[in-house]
DNA sequence: TCGGGGATTGAAATCGATTTCAATCTCGAC
DNA sequence: GTCGAGATTGAAATCGATTTCAATCCCCGA
């Protein structure tokens, strides 16, 4: 492979005059800029990133960490920041940490070693203190999590909120059992939508039956087992409210495997409007999250961080949005005025996000 | 941050007899070691990455290219190039190319510019002719995928015979109009499986359709689309066998919109046995592909290619497997002996690779 | 006591780029 | 014709590690 010396030999002329040719700065005749370029090609030169990555002390890497790669929620994430990423000339290293602290240590190390420029957690498992010591040295940026009273810049819903709307929405059908499937909640969102939850029972009047709430972690298997168990109650919940779309998918299956319809015996509500939440059967009332905004708006912090500049909106709460579909069905009992719509309004089945599809 | 020139002064050593402790190679007193440990230690001296990669002109790192990763059959191939990763003290640059042959060229030259030591590809895009260019230069694995008449290492199952297994199981249930939802046909694993397709049909003494011959791009409102546009046709199938999971995912929303039954009036085969084949209505059957396993392969081959070690197999074919679930039903018509067993056996619903997990 | 060989150690080169600083060149103004 | 400002260019330092080569040290046998 050639090296810039090569190419400066080949033109006659000095490393330094390729290296301005190379990144358009300093003065250069148009007669050895020419020389210098068709030198290039001659040798099919191609700059060498580690050289570069040496003297100018960055990478133009960003290290992306995200607990499952297999939830469907982190890959449209993901695909917002690598869309902004390419766009300013930077690559992704995806560290998947599958919820190990370890692993996730082990990435932060590759950050300290100068081998990335910046950093984005989606939920992290190390210690409040860790990244807060690290984010006080390197950029770093948290998508769809926050840290409490700190001031790392991140980006995401609000997650009490949207848990309190989806809650809601069951209680509004007439609903007054209503479990939640919560996710791991040493992770804070997971902590938020159960709060969310909490909060709207207690504004219909209603207590918060403990045995109706159960922990799972984000899985399609956990959904579903977590989902038996409340149908072995001796007075099992009459709507579901999942906090994400995976989990709600395996209550699904438990309750058709129980013989019981969804949304007939059981409502369900999910959480992220993944792809497969139209697709299901039936089709998932879920929270739709921007999530490829959420991605799209990390990769910019990041990316300001990493430049020095100031940071428009640090802590970032974008909106989310319930999409009705078919999963909760009409109200029960009283509650349904029997007018002529009967019909829930229909969610759209395509999610794209502006990225033409077929 | 400190250098190993920092380490060195603290320790009252050169730099080189730091690099020795470093690296363990080469004779250091053990006196002198500790020195140089305790000071390391005091720094909390971490080797800065980029002067090491650039002096030893490697970066422990690989590119992984994948086409969509959204896709879950990638997550879990994914994961098994990760996790030997991580063991051989490797990071991978995970490229999502959303099937576009500017962004996969665009990876390609990172690792021209000597940012990563080799690359994987799952389904590339490129020429055949680039791809063999590169892998004279550069360690270059094919996963899931491979290239006619050429010596690139590659690991998959052979999908040739896959599919005519899947489409034969259609035929033994009885189905004689069969149509196919193809993968993208300029990747080569799509026309495999579709060549299994007609090979099943054939051996059957069928002719093939070419109506019923539909092709896709992998995602689920591919599927569903395909499969409105099948049973819009004035004979539409009896059965249908999708070249993925999602496609089949898609093909049963739009069976069931059209108000008829999967698998009563229509049998639906998959292929991939993504996590949620195992908790749509009904269970998808399809054809269950090791792709951790393909992972975990590619990975240890790149990095054999990488030592400049030999490879046992280069060309290495893996077992797949049909996954009976419930989406083809029992035999129809004569076929259909009325034995005692009518159920069809069951795939199993969890489908943990090994790695465990509640 | 002296010499030899292995164990330790350090100086300096090296990887491939960027950047600083100074030298040279050009050209117009006086 | 001379001076000076600005344009152009190159030599050399630099980023932070590794590695080569040579120097020194130490210990043991003759």
């Amino acid at each position: 492979m050639a090296t810039i010396r090569d190419v400066a030999k080949l033109a006659r002329v000095s490393p330094a005059t390729v290296s301005r040719v190379l990144s358009g700065k300093g003065a250069v005749s148009e007669a050895t800029r020419r020389r210098v370029l068709d030198a290039m090609a001659a040798l099919n030169y191609e700059p060498n990133a580690l050289g570069r990555n040496l003297r100018k002390q960055e990478t133009k890497t960003v290290i992306v960490l995200i607990p499952d790669i297999k939830n469907p929620f982190f890959s449209e994430i993901i695909r917002g920041i690598e869309d902004v990423a390419i766009r300013e000339g930077y690559t992704i290293l995806l560290g998947n940490t599958d919820n190990d602290v370890k692993r996730e240590a082990e990435y932060l190390r590759i950050l300290n070693a100068k081998r990335a420029d910046g950093l984005i957690l989606t939920t992290a498992r190390v210690e409040k203190d860790h990244i807060l010591a690290l984010a006080r040295q390197k950029p770093v940026v948290l998508a769809c999590e926050y840290l409490l009273d700190a001031d790392v810049p991140s980006v995401s819903i609000d997650n009490v909120s949207s848990a309190r709307k989806a809650t809601a929405h069951l209680l509004s059908l007439g609903h007054t059992r209503i479990a939640h499937l919560t996710g791991p909640l040493h992770v804070i969102i997971s902590r938020d939508r159960l709060q969310g939850y909490q909060q709207a029972l207690h504004q219909h009047g209603l207590s918060v039956d403990p045995a109706l709430v159960q922990e799972g972690d984000w899985t399609l298997d956990s959904g579903y087992l977590l989902m038996r168990k409340l149908l072995a109650l001796a007075h099992p919940p009459t709507a579901v409210f999942a906090a994400n779309d995976e989990m709600a998918i395996g209550a699904i299956r438990a309750v058709r495997e129980r013989g019981l319809r969804v949304p007939d015996d059981i409502a369900i509500v999910g959480f992220d409007d993944i792809a497969y939440a139209a697709y299901v059967d039936p089709p998932l009332t879920t929270v739709a999250q921007p999530c490829y905004e959420i991605g799209r708006t990390a990769m910019e912090m990041v990316l300001h961080l990493i430049r020095g500049e100031p940071i428009p909106q640090p802590q970032r709460v974008l909106e989310d949005r319930l999409v009705i579909r078919r999963s909760c069905g009409t109200p029960r009992r009283r509650n349904d005025k029997g007018s002529g719509a009967r019909m829930p309004v229909e969610g759209p089945i395509h999610q794209s996000k502006g990225r033409g599809k077929a």
